[in-house]
DNA sequence: CTGTTAGCGCTTTCAG
DNA sequence: CTGAAAGCGCTAACAG
């Protein structure tokens, strides 16, 4: 593999010339230039990009951690935030943090020891202290789904509460009164905040939320399950069920079908998300919609500002989910 | 940031010692190691991977080209893979080809100029020449997916003819002569090798492919709805559907739902590939097992053997599909 | 077991 | 506009 060194010579000029003409920093006169890249033809030249970075101390490289690979959701931003990383000829590195602070702080050391010139990260584990002293010593960080007040501009969240809310009041507007809520696990921030925006919609109809119709989950399909059997066996009855997401409420609707219910005749599902798959279920499920590609190219802008210097770039911080109704809940007669 | 030569001058040693220590690599006195330790824990001292890169001529990094970085499929594949590749300390950089020869092509060539100790490349679009050419040139290659004969050592493939065979075989045991079939798009070879294992269980039963029921899509879940709608205009009656993948078979049954027919009263249906969703819908749906995660942990296991090597791992290069039966197929009356 | 000495391939002042 | 020269931080012979 041809070196600077062999064009250089073959062109007849110096290193530095070369090296110029490969960033096209300051001039070069056409001819030089013209000779120059005569020679890398020839050649076969490609830069090696490690040396680059060495000199440059500057690896193009974007480190990104989230929680798991598989699953509809986070494919989903992890293409949109490729493309726009790679489309500024940078290369991303992902890892897994599968919801684990050991894994998560793992995983970030092994990014930062792999130079990477920014960090995105979507973690469940770690907390916001530790999140913002590191984003202080290293090397520009931001946040996917998770709204640190004190890194607000490098954060890119989604209003959580705000969905849980319409979920719920969506169904409130049915004339549904006897709600069941399946939840993530609630030590995640988004499954408490849309649980919130659950009780909120609750209250504003003079409701509270009944424990015996709640249940926590994974965010699983098999929790969803759990919990459609947990909620049958209360006997305590329902006409809807608002679920953390759309794992659950097809699980929850499998169960249901199971035992030989049928929805939303016999209750109405919502779910969250609004993965792929949503459409593919009997009867298609109503979800709240997250915009995750929308924010994972924001994500990747972000790092583009703060890391690489781009200016003019929009940037959306905060995003709104947005109800999309499907088959899967009625009115109630 | 501190570098090593800072902690061979606090720990009084030489540059190389320090090395040494870092690498275990050849004999150092526990005493002096000691000492090293020390000096690198005061100092935070943490090596940088570039520089370690440039000198070793090794970047420590396995490049991935996967057609897609959303859908059910490709997550979970890279999902194992990249477990494997994190193990063993190492890291992958991730780019989508897009099913897209050019693309492909760029994409290879983007992880070629990043030094990447080895390639992993799930492509449709590249051809074999090609790949042969590129992979005797280059760093250690393993192809996903393919079955290029001269490279066979360096493929993790999976018998889709095999499973093609078997999908319509489970059909024809059913009972069931009059089969459609909604391929995936015959210019990839997956599409085609399931096709020609449909074609073989026919031709067991004396059955001949019926033009009139064969529709070619995309892979995507909006061809199998097409596709639905093409079979039921054409009048032609059938009473199972073979599809080239889940995506599609969701689509075919929703369209179908639509029209008011049942499954699998007016005909059933099986998939290929069995992604998670397989079991959200209603009914359930039978297809064609891909151990997809154990393709891909092999995938880094050729890496691992080819580009570090690493001895004694228990590679399969060939896999098999499994039959996986739900409620979507009966038996015909 | 430890130190010395060259680089790895490129970027980046600083002169000219 | 172009060249010379000094590294970037580390590895890897080669001596000792």
């Amino acid at each position: 593999m041809a070196t600077i060194y062999e064009v250089s010579e073959l062109a007849g000029v110096s290193l530095a010339t070369v090296s110029r003409v490969m960033n096209d920093s300051s001039k070069v006169s056409p001819k030089t230039r013209e000779k120059v890249e005569a020679a890398m033809k020839e050649l076969g030249y490609r830069p090696n990009l490690i040396a680059q970075s060495l000199a440059s101390n500057r690896s193009n490289s974007v480190g990104v951690l989230v929680p798991e690979l598989h699953g509809p959701f986070f494919g989903a931003m992890l293409s949109a935030l490729e493309d726009e990383i790679r489309a500024s000829g940078r290369h991303i590195i992902i890892t897994a943090g599968h919801s684990d602070e050991t894994k998560e702080r793992e995983s970030i050391e092994f990014l930062s020891k792999r130079r990477c010139d920014a960090l995105i990260l979507y973690v469940y584990g770690v907390p916001d202290d530790f999140l913002v002293e590191f984003s202080e010593s290293s090397v520009p960080v931001v946040f996917l789904n998770r709204l640190i007040p004190k890194k607000a501009n490098q954060c890119i969240s989604l209003d959580n509460e705000l969905g849980g809310y319409m979920a719920t009041k969506s169904l409130l507007e049915l004339g549904h009164r006897e709600l069941a809520y399946i939840s993530g696990p609630l030590w995640k921030r988004d499954s408490t905040k849309r649980l919130m925006g659950h009780k909120r919609a609750l209250g504003e109809f003079g409701l509270g939320l009944n424990e015996q119709l709640m249940f926590e989950g994974t965010y699983e399909e098999s929790s969803g399950r759990r919990g459609m059997k947990h909620l049958l066996a209360s006997g305590v009855p329902f006409s809807a069920l608002i679920c953390g997401n759309d794992e659950m409420a097809a699980g929850a609707m499998g169960a249901a079908r199971d035992r030989g219910l049928t929805i939303p005749g016999d209750f109405s599902v919502i779910g969250f998300d609004n993965v792929p798959f949503t459409r593919y279920l009997y009867p298609e499920l109503s979800s709240i919609d997250c915009p995750i590609e929308e924010m994972g190219r924001m994500a990747a802008r972000c790092v583009l500002r703060d890391a690489y210097g781009r200016e003019g770039l929009e940037i959306k911080n905060r995003f709104e989910p947005t109800l999309v109704r499907r088959a899967s809940i009625s009115s109630i007669q």
